[in-house]
RNA sequence: GUCCUCGUAGCUCAGCUGGAUAGAGCAUACGCCUUCUAAGCGUACGGUCAAGUGUUCGAAUCACUUCGGGGACACCA
């Protein structure tokens, strides 16, 4: 429907012989009395014109002819107000059920590959909260732009080599050790997680005592693998299934990281000083430059990362998405730089970066920590609200919305979570279906003509455009308020129009509506890995 | 100290490439179940959009300053 006013107006510029380069914006007011569609392209035009607002719509206005169209009245400013016939609502009900679970689907990513890159935990501990608003965030966005028809790759890096995973291995062989009766001092960056005792207690279960005199190597291997198993399981039970897993070993191995280095000195971006080498990255975007190989010999994690992002260019994305956390906001300079260092273009790297959440416990902030183990994993999350409350609940906000959690709260109030409103709205549905559930489709509804049911039919015809708008903004949290919306819209129109009534064609039609309504929703969630139930 | 980010109703948040009277939910008060699920619907109450200045036809939205919350400033990762 924009389209059509959108061509209606440009014609009538045509006419008039004036010219306006930008895209017309065709907005849907708030209130009512301001019409289905409005323009401010008069308002836009004062400037260039250099007349009253009132009078260029006016001239505008006279120039439009469209059968689509009921009435155009201009208000105040230089406001154009369309009310439109509602028969497009009707043929897109059409639309709806023809397309079923693909309603909402484009191709305005043309099959552009794009690469996510989130979550990305250390195999040094299991997921926790953080984890599961940036898991959210990513998984979410990665299902909507694949819907929008952008060839998506999920992935996650494994920084399975380093101080971090000594420090693992360390600290279960002390627990290890512990557990035989032997001295064995935690290492003083060691891990103090409920997994890592656990990894412990597996092996002296199994060996008892004879494996004092394994190599730290083992544990680091054994660890490493474990908590991996772990965490892919939990992403799974979160809905989020990966298509790519890079290890920052297997990394390492391909590249050489040494050859990197290499390249950095040819293209002029490194010099020696006290002892290290440096990167000098302040000539490019950070204010700062970083040691890229210590004094020791050894290299920083700074050089494995920067392979890893140009084994992601070798790959040809048109664009790669790093989600990290505000923590590592600093690190977002000295990456950009090494991609362009490398010779590549750094604008297809784009860092999103989530604000991280914050723990509330009784009333008191508690630092979360995998080192201490503080914190409330994402399995905890699950087992005490579920998937889908979970899921919904870091999907609704935006990344830069600062969050505090409160799982006690969470949990006794996890019925407030709109999520369950939502699933009512789609429960209550499927409950009328299973009553009478009714498929051909007519030539022409004839029976459709309250306010309610075209604002509701109104709500399922945007659909699409959200979900574009939230894959071209990166923004899921549309998608969350979209439907939120949607079933508010829903539980309204229920509350005041009855579904099976006594007359047929009646009831036929209002079920291909409601059944709209229940695809629309079922589409929305799980762009968001919602999946609603049947029944409440 | 330098840089980044956030500040919208009592609380949790939408709204941000500038648009018309700033929106929801929760909380509070009051209504609505003989009919498809009351996990619902409706009404009321609630705002100097942190403060100030600027940009312009028009600012919650953009720019600058100030104040407040959070974060980053390692030869840790």
């Amino acid at each position: 429907m924009k389209d059509t006013i959108n061509k209606s107006i440009c014609d009538s510029l045509n006419k008039l012989n004036i010219k306006y380069d930008e895209e017309i914006e065709i907005s849907t007011p708030k209130q009512k009395e301001n019409g289905d569609y409005s323009s401010n392209i008069a308002l836009k035009l004062t400037k260039k014109l250099q007349k009253n607002p009132m009078d260029i719509a006016n001239e505008i206005v006279a120039n439009i002819s469209n059968d689509e169209i009921n009435k155009i009245e201009i208000k105040k400013p230089g406001f154009i107000n369309f009310f439109v016939k509602k028969d497009y609502l009707l043929e897109n009900i059409k639309t709806v059920l023809q397309e079923k679970e693909n309603y909402g689907r484009s191709n305005i990513g043309n099959n552009q590959k794009i690469n996510i890159e989130f979550v990305s935990a250390n195999p040094t501990g299991i997921l926790h909260l953080g984890n599961a608003r940036g898991g959210a965030y990513g998984d979410s966005l990665a299902r909507i732009m694949r819907f929008c028809g952008y060839d998506v790759t999920e992935e996650y890096y494994i920084n399975d080599a380093g101080n971090q995973i000594n420090n693992l291995g360390e600290s279960i062989k002390a627990r290890y050790y512990e557990l035989c009766g032997k001295d064995y001092s935690l290492p003083e960056n060691g891990y103090h997680g409920k997994e890592i005792i656990a990894i412990a207690k597996d092996i002296y279960e199994e060996h008892k005592d004879a494996y004092l005199d394994k190599e730290l190597e083992y544990y680091k291997e054994l660890g490493t693998k474990k908590l991996l198993a772990k965490i892919v399981a939990d992403l799974k039970e979160y809905r989020i299934n990966y298509d790519v897993f890079t290890s920052e070993a297997a990394i390492s191995k391909k590249y050489n990281l040494l050859n990197i280095i290499d390249i950095l000195k040819q293209n002029g971006y490194t010099y020696e000083a006290d002892g290290a080498i440096w990167f000098k990255c302040s000539a490019i975007f950070d204010d700062k430059d970083h040691v890229l190989v210590k004094n020791d010999g050894t290299l920083t994690y700074l050089v494995p990362d920067i392979a890893y992002h140009y084994d992601k260019y070798n790959r040809g994305y048109t664009k790669m998405i790093d989600i990290l956390g505000t923590d590592h906001h600093g690190y977002v300079a000295r990456l950009k730089s090494s991609v362009k260092a490398l010779g590549n273009d750094e604008n297809k790297l784009e860092v999103k970066l989530l604000q991280l959440v914050r723990l509330i416990n009784n009333g008191e902030v508690v630092k979360m920590s995998k080192r201490t183990g503080k914190s409330v994993t994402l399995k905890e999350l699950i087992d005490d609200v579920g998937v889908n409350a979970a899921r919904y609940y870091f999907s609704r906000y935006s990344l830069d919305t600062q969050m505090d959690f409160d799982l006690n709260l969470a949990k006794s109030k996890s019925n407030e979570n709109p999520v369950y409103y939502i699933s009512y709205a789609y429960a209550r549905i499927c409950s009328i279906l299973k009553e009478i559930d009714y498929d051909a489709i007519p030539d022409k509804f004839t029976t459709i003509n309250n306010e309610e049911t075209y604002e509701l039919l109104q709500k399922v015809y945007e659909f699409p455009e959200v979900v574009k708008s939230a894959a071209l903004k990166e923004l899921p949290h549309l998608i969350a308020n979209y439907v939120y919306e949607l079933a508010n819209i829903f539980h309204a129109y229920y509350a005041k129009n009855r579904i099976l009534t006594d007359d047929k064609k009646q009831t036929q039609e209002n079920i291909l509506v409601i059944k709209c309504i229940r695809y629309t929703i079922y589409n929305a969630l799980n762009l968001i890995g919602v999946i609603p139930p049947e029944k409440m």
